[in-house]
DNA sequence: ATAGTGAACTGGTCAGACCACTTTTTGTGG
DNA sequence: CCACAAAAAGTGGTCTGACCAGTTCACTAT
């Protein structure tokens, strides 16, 4: 009859505080019970009901003050409320983000090495386009990895080391023909600086795959 | 003097948490000290340590197992976020990584949002625009908050609060007199679904911070 | 060598006690 | 009556100690 309690309950007080927010349409800015009017409300003991708060706070969904009390984050709480379920739920989130997170490391490198006549000019570009036109082995992850090596950012490099790792599956390892064009359309726009081209061309490309 | 902030325990704890995880090698999977070890060695109570483990639970940095131990977070899967995290945190040097992927995060979510009509529409906009109209308390992170919610991509959010956390020493708060203009730019510009604009109007405005 | 058992360890929860700080109330003096 | 300072109440921050409930692992007894 009753829920399951198998969960933890510092978990299930992040839950019910969200019940609590909807139902007492509790605004961002507003004050929110103290902790230890929430023990009695939720049952629980203080230390839990405080690891429960102390987890949102560190999550910034919550700000509290010392002698003052403990206030729903200033702005856009409801938004939050709904993407903090989402966590706590574990849904997990879907393919697509992980692909989309991806592309936008991509992106933002060959936006960076256009942006920047060094990278622009290094000579692995050169390198990678003969490839392709010889239609020698070139793996995608090899030619955006590149890009994303050259734009020098190295945690963006080791988010996307993570993000391709995850994404592999679907992707198959060889250039086809049909891609090669939008491919050497990329690389030249990128050695010329021309940052909307190249994004054209990539979106081109990815949307091909 | 010592930047010792006094600030909360439990977010000293998870500072120390994370510089101990850096100095032991500790890798995606490995079990961290218990809690009670944790106490001697970071000089702090049990509840205080406990604090500190539960939000990195919440954030998914860590894994604990009741009667097993705390674990940091492996590559299971989904989970490669938290394995970002852990090296977004052992890396100091790189604060201008950190601060350019979330940049990237943050121009990316613009983009999105300029390109759909039902994100350009939303009240939130029109909240934050009178907001900063009438010079009440408007925090960038929660404005920048907003627009990566928004955008819709969960694992993007997820990387960015975690980017967001470990960046905020050197954000103000408060947004300021000077920011109004640029900010304003933005959130019309991002309204009307001008890319470009909204783009240079977040960049002029990252610059002055 | 194996299976079984139990002690030792680990996280999960609770209760109560202080402290420091803020807000509210109260009581005084004007 | 009002203004203002002192006292009280309220609140978050931290710590201690205790007990429960799982897990691990070494040491039996077979």
């Amino acid at each position: 009859m009753e829920q399951k309690p198998a969960k933890k309950m510092f978990l299930q007080i992040v839950k019910q505080l969200r019940e609590l927010i909807m139902e007492q349409r509790i605004q961002p800015g507003d004050k929110l019970p103290s902790e230890r009017v929430l023990c009695e409300r939720l049952n629980a003991s203080r230390s839990s009901v405080r690891e429960a708060l102390r987890s949102l706070e560190l999550l910034g969904l919550i700000e509290s003050r010392h002698g003052g009390g403990t206030f729903l984050a200033d702005v856009g709480g409801h938004q939050l409320v709904e993407i903090l379920s989402s966590f706590i739920l574990r849904e997990e989130k879907s393919q697509k983000d992980v692909h989309a997170t991806r592309e936008m490391h991509e992106r933002e490198a060959i936006r960076i090495i256009c942006a920047e006549k060094e990278l622009r000019n290094l000579p692995i570009w050169d390198s990678l386009f003969a490839q392709i036109e010889l239609q020698q082995e070139v793996k995608r992850a090899a030619i955006l990895r590149e890009c994303v090596i050259a734009a020098g950012n190295r945690l963006s490099l080791k988010i996307w080391i993570q993000l391709h790792a995850y994404s592999m599956t679907s992707l198959k390892d060889r250039v086809t023909v049909s891609e090669k064009e939008a491919l050497q359309i990329l690389i030249k726009s990128m050695q010329m600086g021309y940052t909307e081209e190249a994004i054209e061309a990539y979106n081109e490309w990815i949307g091909q795959i």
